[in-house]
DNA sequence: CGGCAATTTGACTGTGGTCAACGTGGGTGG
DNA sequence: CCACCCACGTTGACCACAGTCAAATTGCCG
């Protein structure tokens, strides 16, 4: 399933329109992003295929247009932990910028996407001529160590199921999508991948999501979830006895 | 033993030999090193005192010249975690050019400290006119993501024993001071402060270190750590089976 | 020297991990 | 187009690691 990455527009003329409206350009002008459009390719992803691997040399820096990338880490024991998912309009890859040479890990197509990439040298020309993009670029990276940092406080001193519920309810807020049922996960999600970022086993994850089946909060199957009832689980989430 | 924080040198001129050489103005010319420094004031914190405080306004933003900070979080439930201990050269407080506009934590001097601080408003200005400063600043942050990525693969993978061992080699590594019996974390560090760092409670945290005394590892007080066999540690926080 | 904070240690318990076996649904190939 | 197969998911039994509760001890600081 692995699709191999093919090459798009570039020679094409990327449009602003593309990416002007995007937090990482906000405030800049029209001659700023085109600028910075003129060092990008634009690049396509197949569902599953691998944008850059743990370890390998942080060639280019990447912004995702279009699907859903997940972002894992491999221990020295071999066990992996899912690091975050990749919106439309996120940064990811910038290991260069962050001072690092080698990606610190592997990003994955959850299913077809379309990125921009720039060669990781350019990114202290880019952010000599453009202020404003360091400073965006700054909070987008700040998020991140504000998330990592929810998440070990959660991981500190949450019990599983309210992890699980976090992890939930925060995929929902970025990749839901309305359907009949009630806010569904737009893109393929396992109980591994939830027990990968919430520091448990698929087997607990497996039964935290049959007994909130049961009592009607969530609706599942493979790969799939679809929370019916947002506040019973906002509920479960926030609180310790239930 | 909280004391209040005291001015000094606001008015008296901040010599550049103080910050030339730290990673954050690394590359920066004497220039912009004198120009940074013009809007800067000093001051001083006495051991036990609060620099900020978690959802307090973020007026500010520091540099840490002497001493060692602790930055904590408490979550909705009271409980609290470390999010780290801020050493010489770093900035902290950073929250408004990661896009708060309140500090996510709170820090506290460990032992007495010397701090340089700005307003928060002027880091727009500051990266404007040094975008060298910018790349370096989002170096030191993306530092800050990355341990935060490490702590939450240790917490998510590993037993507790390993972790607090992986908790100490750090410690001893920012803040190792060569001692009679080895070397020695050189603040106060208690068995508390050791358990919010890695997701334990106290009572383990002072069981698994009682064995380490036992086994000639370390040795240890009162809010005191000394490293006797340092190859022995980092054989415990790689191995599991010991 | 009194008092309190930090630490130690013991006994017990429960959450959630491990091991094992069995469903199941969807994609792929014949 | 259907059947097979495999990845994904479910469920049960068991038990260990580490958290909780409790109490004693130590060493600073004032």
């Amino acid at each position: 399933m692995p699709t191999s990455p093919t090459d798009h527009g570039v020679t094409l003329k990327l449009d602003r329109s593309l990416i002007s409206d995007l937090p990482l350009f906000a405030e800049l002008e029209a001659a700023a992003c085109d600028d910075i459009l003129e060092t990008a390719h634009a690049r396509h992803y197949g569902k599953g295929a691998v944008v850059f691997s743990q370890t390998e040399a942080a060639h280019s820096f990447f912004l995702l247009l279009h699907g859903r990338l997940r972002v894992t880490q491999v221990t020295a024991a071999g066990e992996q932990i899912v690091v975050r998912f990749v919106n439309p309009g996120d940064i990811f890859g910038v290991a260069m910028a962050l001072g690092r040479d080698t990606y610190p890990g592997t990003s994955t197509a959850v299913v077809d996407c379309l990125a921009l990439l720039w060669p990781s040298a350019i990114w202290p020309q880019l952010i000599g001529r453009h202020p404003l993009l360091a400073a965006n670029a700054m909070r987008m990276i700040g998020g991140r160590l504000q998330d990592a940092h929810q998440r070990l406080r959660e991981i500190s001193t949450e019990d599983v199921e309210r992890r699980v519920a976090h992890a939930i309810l925060k995929l929902v807020d970025e990749a839901g999508q309305k359907s009949a049922a009630g806010v569904e996960i737009d893109f393929p999600l396992s109980r591994q991948d939830i027990a990968e970022m919430t520091a448990t086993t698929l087997h607990t994850v497996s039964r935290i999501m049959s007994a909130w089946e049961a009592a009607g909060v969530i609706e599942s199957g493979r790969q799939r979830v679809v929370v019916r009832d947002r506040p019973r689980l906002m509920a479960i989430a926030a609180n310790a006895d239930d």
